[in-house]
DNA sequence: ACCTCACATGAGTAGTTGTTCATTTATAAT
DNA sequence: ATTATAAATGAACAACTACTCATGTGAGGT
């Protein structure tokens, strides 16, 4: 990108330098950022709160959020492949739950943040 | 949407009955959504993570990514909406930092869950 | 006054995303 | 076997995103 630094003082250089060494890799931030997408959509983050309460099938979730269970389906889809959630099949109902309890702490967490704001 | 209950058991309405109960409101989740976007991608979070050392100006935010300023300078534009960044001008300079500790705890949550997986 | 530097911003654009609609798969019931 | 139900999936499309490039703004230096 051709950056040349802002200004030349030692200050600079040091936390420049203090914040390239602490950064993680590649492969790290990229999993982080798809992590945070995941819970990052309107639909999806109802979907994970409505599983913090207990394991719903696909009909529930649809019922509860209003909405298609097509569209419910894309959207688990990908909540998948975050690994976010969990299912379990029983006869003809598939059941989803939250992967573990990071889920529910990084929704908690949200939580808190936001609600420090007007 | 017309959604029939998959199956009409009482498990099934209480199931959706107490997710109901439980969900927040449109602008709660219409927030989190926003707040974990904000989160979301690459280049924020890596904006974030660098920030967790300490304040840094632009111009130092871009050379630790390798990105061109005016890239960044959009994405911090997000990340202020988002209160997720505070800035402070001096001189020439604009000095971004974190907004508070929620933030690190979100990105260090993020790193607990995805150092679970493969 | 002029120029330069650090940053912000608007327009444009290629790529991505979230839904709907139609179809498919799989299980269960008759 | 046929039919119905729960869920998954592919295609299509409108809406959105994250860059680049060009330009604007405001503070300093000369």
């Amino acid at each position: 990108m051709s950056n040349i630094a802002c200004s030349d003082t030692d200050q600079h250089a040091k936390n420049v330098a203090a914040a390239r060494e602490k950064m993680l890799t590649e492969r790290e931030f990229l999993f982080l950022a798809e992590l945070f997408k995941a819970l990052g959509d309107y639909t999806r983050v109802r979907i994970l709160y409505a599983l913090s309460v207990g394991e719903l099938c696909v009909c529930a979730l649809a019922e509860v959020l209003d909405m298609s269970q097509s569209a419910i389906s894309h959207q688990l889809r990908l909540l998948r492949a975050a690994k976010l959630v969990r299912y379990r099949k029983e006869g003809k109902n598939v059941f989803y739950e939250l992967d573990d309890d990071h889920v529910r702490n990084l929704v908690s967490q949200g939580l808190d943040h936001i609600s420090e704001e007007g």
